[in-house]
DNA sequence: CGAGGGTTTGAAGTGCATCAAATAGTGTGG
DNA sequence: CCACACTATTTGATGCACTTCAAACCCTCG
């Protein structure tokens, strides 16, 4: 069992230079577990102990507004390392985190990071890289919501999304979580999103089915996706 | 001269833990210099060999979009470090600086910076925690894209340009460059923020004219500006 | 004084939000 | 396997916020 957590991590980007002893006492001091939707990992202003490794499933980072309405920071994917960067601000949380599709999660403790992060410099430097590629990401999507009207959103979403070894001949994607929480995730209402869909397709000639959306062709979809953008297609974000 | 600048560098957290002849030879390798308005530090896309430091003045940070449009990045205030994070994603800045108010800058060499975090652990540190300031500072901006208005938005960044100390009586702002820029900064149209700007008065009471802006008291901007935001004032951005 | 940019104002259009209601989809217990 | 309840999604109608285009105004600076 905790093998199986220490290869997880040895795989990772950020334990490249952790030395083996350090990666197994993580692990004797880890817990992977399964949650369902709607359970709460943790919420906004609380003690942090833990940080966690989305294997499976879709998580949510979430602030709650003083007039009640909810900001979304970001819905993760799977294989995303969270909550890690927490060190050096504050030793709370500074947003809520909640599952939204089927998970399973690797918790760990911070302490142990830390330690190793505090001593070991190429530790420091791979947390270096690896905040370098969120922080441009996150500009990414500051730019998207203020050039990109909603299809151009969806559609940059979709692209995204798909595998990046393919980059030739039809394309199958399916959205992975409620279309509500996805136009959440974009920016826009439940109702604009359908419409804006609707209208991508009308634009790009794609095909929806469900949750389920047919390409012909990548090039249909980031002619019309990617014009607003200053990087084109394939998107420089992560 | 050079000592000029290893003050500077010495009185800045990144700098915290660099040894001193690291300072000197940083400093002995760079150029203090004066800029005027439309002058550019650098160009997406270039080779990245200088980090600076803008002493004095306003720089921005943009992008251009396919479509011709130019995406802001940031407006970088005085006293800010910047281009030093490049290290670790690619070797060419990944958008372009413009002086829009005469500035000072120093202009320092990233190589020698480079060499130096990565073997002074606790520079690396250093460094981890002024990104991760600046990355809960983006998550804001997000925030206050999606949830807040024009008007909240122009209220929200005049919050933030009052000295920290004053808290209490009457104050006055001056916007610190042109309003048509602001309001790209702050994602609108000039049109949109010459009215938003009337519709902020209208709602808090805030006097103005020209570029200067007065307001009675702080809860009076506060009240109107936070109220669709995550986090109340004294706004948690940095 | 006149030219030119920054700023404001007006009128009209567009995109997205909102409210309301219909429809499709999903899981439940019978 | 069906009927029901409940939620997700779509559709329609309307309103508001912001944009766009056009023109006036204002201010600064040669």
């Amino acid at each position: 069992m905790t093998t199986v957590i220490v290869d997880t991590l040895k795989a990772l980007p950020l334990f490249q230079h952790c030395p083996k002893e350090t990666c197994e006492q993580l692990a004797t001091h880890s817990h992977l577990d399964s949650y369902k939707k709607g359970q709460i990992l943790f919420l906004n202003g609380e003690q942090a102990h833990n940080f966690f490794f989305l294997q499976k499933g879709w998580v949510k980072l979430f602030r709650e507004t003083l007039d009640g309405d909810q900001a979304i920071i970001d819905i993760l994917p799977p294989h995303t390392l969270f909550g890690e960067a927490i060190l050096y601000e504050s030793k709370t949380y500074n947003y809520s985190a909640e599952v939204v599709e089927e998970a399973q999660i690797i918790r760990m403790p911070l302490k142990i990071l830390h330690q190793e992060i505090e001593k070991n410099g190429l530790m420091a430097l791979s947390l270096l890289k690896s905040m370098t590629r969120r922080q441009h990401a996150q500009e990414m999507e500051i730019e998207h919501l203020t050039l990109q009207n909603a299809p151009q959103r969806i559609g940059c979403f979709l692209l995204r999304l798909i595998d990046q070894k393919q980059t030739e001949g039809p394309i199958i994607i399916h959205l992975p979580y409620d279309k509500t929480l996805l136009a959440a995730r974009l920016g826009m209402q439940p109702e604009t999103f359908s419409r804006a869909l609707t209208r991508l397709r009308e634009e790009t000639g794609i095909e929806i089915k469900g949750s389920t959306v047919m390409a012909q062709s990548l090039s249909q979809l980031s002619h019309y996706s990617c014009a607003a953008c200053s990087s084109g297609f394939p998107c420089s974000c992560a």
